[in-house]
DNA sequence: GTAGTGATTTTCT
DNA sequence: GAAAATCACTACA
């Protein structure tokens, strides 16, 4: 009846293939409960990393101690700082031993908001809230989210998504952002009715 | 409004 | 030593 007052999704969403999880997570919440409050967003778009044939992934080819994460167990963090200056987060998906993770590239906000501003003071100013998440590395820094939030449980832990039910709007797909290689794998899913996307589309 | 370029540090070769 | 899953600033239309 009322059994859903915490719709928080299970480790059994996250361990299935990186594209259905990709594209289900369109449209889903993102809550952070920090040190500093409640942050928490819809998320509009993200991008799927898979190592074993993408060579884009930080996974492909080798197994190294930065992106170790990505092969334990669905349902964890995986967060890398990314020239220099900004953190990436990532929901690690896939069964152990499989180096697949999704990209969170953007959000809308939802709680949390004055926070936000505080963390990106560059952003404060400018009008529209839609900027404050709308690109991988800002969403790091308006959340707060560094280096020691990389391999957490995200079921248990302080960071977790969870269900909103029939909110989605019209679910896009592209090829990804930012990369040099693998561009032709269209592993970019986004909600194409948001003003919050990281670039037009 | 769009286009081009510098910043800055961790990680790997 | 070089590259990297990016952003903000500047110039110009």
């Amino acid at each position: 009846m009322k059994a859903v007052k915490s719709r928080k999704l299970s480790r059994e969403f996250y361990d299935r293939p990186t594209l259905e999880v990709a594209r289900d997570i369109i449209g889903k919440g993102i809550v952070f409960n920090s040190p500093q409050g409640r942050f928490s967003a819809r998320i509009v778009e993200v991008e799927a990393y898979i190592g074993k044939t993408d060579p884009a992934c930080h996974a492909f080819g080798r197994r190294t101690s930065r992106c170790e994460p990505l092969y334990g167990n669905p349902g964890y963090s995986y967060v890398y700082m990314i020239y220099g200056m900004y953190y990436c987060f990532n929901f690690v998906t896939e069964s152990k031993d499989e180096a697949a993770a999704v990209l969170l590239r953007a959000a809308e906000p939802e709680v949390g908001i004055e926070l936000m501003r505080d963390n990106s003071p560059s952003l404060a100013n400018s009008r529209p809230e839609n900027r404050l998440l709308n690109g991988p590395g800002k969403f790091c820094r308006s959340f707060g989210i560094n280096s020691q939030h990389n391999c957490l449980d995200l079921i248990e832990g302080e960071i977790y998504l969870e269900d909103r039910s029939g909110k989605v709007g019209q679910i896009g797909v592209s090829e990804r952002i930012g990369i040099a290689k693998g561009i032709d794998l269209p592993w970019r899913f986004f909600d194409s009715t948001s003003q919050s996307l990281s670039r037009k589309v």
